[in-house]
DNA sequence: GAATTTACTTCAAAACTTGAAGTAAATTTC
DNA sequence: GAAATTTACTTCAAGTTTTGAAGTAAATTC
């Protein structure tokens, strides 16, 4: 039975939290800093895939926090990850769709309670009167504003400056094996 | 309006798909490859967060494929990860819990899914008898070892030295800022 | 101008998540 | 050593999200 890729029993997972005193947390690597490329552990695409899932819904708990601690109650992260999707742009639904997230009648459903709670306008486009034009009202760059403010709030408090570059390294890294996966899901598999 | 953590409406995320003619898929990266170092443009947390969503729902798709292929149908993508959680280890429902990805009524509902599927097998651990003891039977340890060998073939095929590496520098940088999403959530945010 | 395609929306069923409440065993407290 | 508390889960009911099939109306193609 092809052992290897799968983690060899060891939590690749387990977190090592520490307080130190003073009003700042520290996030303490077990080792001095892995050279960039040798890529320590064996890591599998599951490995990657759970930490994938683990991450996304830290991260909601995080931005549903701040939700609640702005008062809005409406809608909930998963509605504000397409409000930041939309960003300044002014797209039709389509566009959005090629963005990436989501299955068509699955964004329709966001966009419905967006629209709703008046976080986003829709208009139908003129030259094509099938597709609408989707852009934020000021309630949802409101919205997107403040919640770009946490964030920078929170990067002062808790990030240090390799946290940032991981930041960017993690981004970069799976954006990469995400066009692996895409083509893949696209041709054969 | 503190515009800048968050994309300049320049769509990120735009894939670059290529087929080369022959039997062999390549993903072409548009620089030659960024110094590990310099990070490139802005990333925000929320680029990663919307990442992070959309390479899951595409890994989640892959397993999916795969489980269709594999002739199983009793269970999804999700089961599977905790089957892969889970790996050769017998371990409890707590241990489950504290490997991180969910809250406890939830892993109930699953371990309750692969129960009936008979994917693993749960006995009352003689020390405490409140504690259920986990471990995968022989269909659970099949099917790992199966996908296991579906993402070893998926490498050879779709992944170059460069997609390799990839992972674990994703999986390096994602674990750390995992840990400080923890973090924040647990004290303070 | 009929047939097809595109760009969505709607609907209903399934899957998943959450939180509150429940159960039974272990531990602590008095 | 019995009562109270805590731990380790499970169950339940009420959401929320996702999916896929079907629908609608405008644009395109034939």
């Amino acid at each position: 039975m092809t052992q290897g890729l799968l983690h060899p029993s060891m939590g690749l997972e387990d977190a090592v939290l520490l307080r130190n005193g003073g009003d700042r947390l520290h996030v303490v690597p077990d080792e001095p800093r892995r050279n960039q490329h040798s890529d320590g552990p064996q890591v599998s695409c599951f490995d990657l895939a759970r930490l994938l899932d683990r991450s996304s819904r830290r991260f909601s708990g995080l931005v549903s926090a701040e939700l609640t601690r702005l008062g809005v109650d409406d809608i909930g992260p998963a509605q504000v990850m397409v409000l930041l999707a939309i960003g300044d742009a002014e797209l039709s639904v389509g566009e959005l769709l090629d963005r990436g997230n989501y299955v068509g009648s699955n964004i329709s459903y966001y966009l419905k309670q967006l629209t709703d709670g008046d976080y986003i306008a829709r208009v139908t486009s003129q030259r094509d009167k099938r597709s609408a034009r989707i852009r934020l009202t000021e309630r949802g760059k409101q919205l997107c504003a403040d919640l770009r403010d946490a964030a920078k709030a929170f990067e002062r408090t808790f990030c240090g400056e390799q946290d940032l570059r991981d930041l960017a390294t993690a981004f970069q890294a799976l954006h990469r094996l995400e066009l692996v996966w895409a083509n893949a899901a696209r041709y054969g598999v």
